[in-house]
DNA sequence: CCTACCGATCGGTAGG
DNA sequence: CCTACCGATCGGTAGG
């Protein structure tokens, strides 16, 4: 039972266009036909292109945000090891992307065609999610628990290889998201673990 | 001294343009203006935009396949282990990103504007290229010097963090393109290696 | 390589 | 949510 705006099936519709060929190959018109609606009609929900591109945008860091805080506060708890840590949020974000490939490749990759503030205002949420994936790993290497090397370096490797799920990753595969999620988190630790076991 | 035709003029500052904006935001007054012409100039040494676009992306596969092909001749010669050779193919294709990150970006990202038979034909270069890659990981692992792990994760992992170095990595920053490739190189023998050392 | 121009499509508005 | 419409820009052609 989906209860869903139509200002949410506007979203949703466009997330799914984007994903597949991109912002600005996409139209308000084409969004609009995937909704069985004329092109004008979509100006009652949304006060432009731009507006639909921002919201999924918005949603789709909040998403990232709260799936990292999750895994921090859990670790937390936990009293976990910074490498614990880094392979639960590394988990955790491959798990989202995984599961929404759609909203995610439109926050990893279409967020480039905002503009002024908007655009300003994505890109300091994801320095901020970023700077916390490197302080955990930078910790991890402080405590000894993962091997010294350059922390922007590792985190920028560690980022695009799940980010990257969004590109390639099929619901429809052989792989869940909880499974695929699970490998990425091991195969990370390994990259940046001194030695195994 | 750089002697270059009209022709590759156009698809380097196309590239440049496609690499900061995409492909469908550019336009092919876009590509005129940084050249000083006008728009319908280009059409005196390209039949279409497309075509621009499937120049590039030809020419980049070219560059990658030949690296490919040179680092594995380099490990037959050598008598390299399988391992060897993975980290010798990742090293060329992270240096390759490193050194033309415009380059690589049209290819790994805007391929997907090409329609018809380019498109196809580009697909299965990009298959044939990853099948290369997961059949050394697979070698490997047969061999017992990497880690028993889902082959298709394990090289998707690999690529996408190779690739995504175009997506943030700056000549103009603190590495090179070699020292770059290095890490990457380590990092990726660390991740699919059984025991390290 | 330019000027002049084409039809198509774009994002968006007016008014109901 | 629709019809009708706008100015701007798109990729591309004709003809020189």
């Amino acid at each position: 039972m989906t209860v869903e705006t139509r200002r949410r099936q506007i979203e949703d519709v466009a997330s799914a266009l984007f994903h597949e060929n991109g912002y600005a190959a996409t139209s308000i018109r084409d969004i609009a036909r995937a909704l069985d609606l004329q092109g004008a009609s979509l100006y009652s929900h949304v006060s432009g292109k731009e507006d639909v591109l921002s919201a999924i945008v918005d949603r789709a860091a909040g998403r990232f945000e709260a799936s990292l805080a999750e895994a921090e506060a859990r670790a937390d708890v936990d009293g976990s090891s910074a490498a614990d840590r880094l392979a639960a949020i590394v988990r955790a974000h491959a798990r989202l992307v995984a599961a929404e490939p759609e909203l995610a490749s439109v926050f990893v990759t279409e967020w480039r065609h905002l503009t002024g503030e908007r655009r300003a205002a994505i890109l300091a949420r994801r320095d901020a999610y970023e700077a916390r994936v490197r302080a955990v790993i930078a910790d991890g290497m402080a405590a000894g628990q993962l091997a010294m090397t350059d922390v922007a370096v590792a985190a920028a490797f560690v980022l695009s290889a799940v980010n990257g799920i969004a590109t390639w990753y099929s619901p429809a595969g052989r792989l869940s998201p909880d499974d695929l999620a699970e490998r990425y988190a091991d195969l990370t630790l390994r990259a940046l673990t001194e030695d195994h076991r």
